[in-house]
DNA sequence: ATTATTGTATTAGCATACTAGTACATTAAA
DNA sequence: TTTAATGTACTAGTATGCTAATACAATAAT
């Protein structure tokens, strides 16, 4: 497990270079992606990805200047040590479950993936205000 | 409570015209929009949005295509016949539930909004094979 | 010193997702 | 018949999100 499964769907209407960032982001925060891990290489990962060079390396920027990634010229790419801690098991544990659940309500309900997560976000922004 | 609120995020990284289709399809799935009401004007709905009339008009012809809605020129847009049945109020609820669980959960362990859905979205591609 | 591998940079080009503007066609109401 | 409101159609232009190609620079292994 040196090297978690970064993918993507091209298909998705949300930009290749957005998805990227959150898929790297998240496994950086489910704890799947430790500091100091190495990641692929710009090259490889865009092969691997089936898309371009460029847009990789644009990522990689981007996480460097938010502190996740550490870029070193020649060497390769790594999880930076600014990329704070991992959420705890349980909670990830937590979340996992809720998920699943929901998934399973959504389901039933006729409702696809895409209509889900918009249907969360949506909410997510309505109940921001009650703010318990 | 004639016509629901329809609102975008014109800075989400998802096109806009993606986004109102989605909204349109939940509000109909919601039973907030129901067979045969009436569908904002092509260009009040543009001119309220911010955005063109063009664009509101494409996405309600793909919404017609798919049997959601019916426009009449001349006349009006309207909820298609072929709507299909809302979701019973108990199933919407249960989601609704789940999803003020699950945002809780998030938001405790630091995730934002574009997080969770995008780790909802990838869970679902991941399960759908243990079909249960 | 040489070579292979890494990230960096630059330029050109393309497809998509729009914006903007205008004209037209159909319907209902006056 | 006229008018106002609706959806339809078309053309042109722009910004974004890439793809593609190429060259350069730093590092590590040889």
């Amino acid at each position: 497990m040196n090297a978690p499964a970064i993918q993507i769907d091209k298909s998705a209407g949300l930009p290749v270079y957005l998805q990227l960032a959150e898929r790297i982001r998240l496994l950086v925060r489910e704890g799947e992606l430790k500091i100091g891990d190495p990641m692929p290489t710009v090259r490889g990962l865009a092969v691997e990805l089936g898309i371009n060079a460029n847009t990789v390396a644009r990522v990689y920027r981007e996480l460097q200047a938010e502190g996740l990634l550490r870029l070193e010229r020649g060497v390769g790419t790594f999880v930076a040590e600014g990329a704070g801690a991992p959420m705890k098991r349980a909670d990830l544990r937590a979340i996992e479950r809720a998920a699943d659940r929901i998934i399973d309500l959504a389901q039933g309900a006729g409702m696809n993936a895409f209509e889900l997560s918009q249907f969360i976000e949506t909410r997510w922004k309505e109940v921001r205000r009650v703010k318990r």
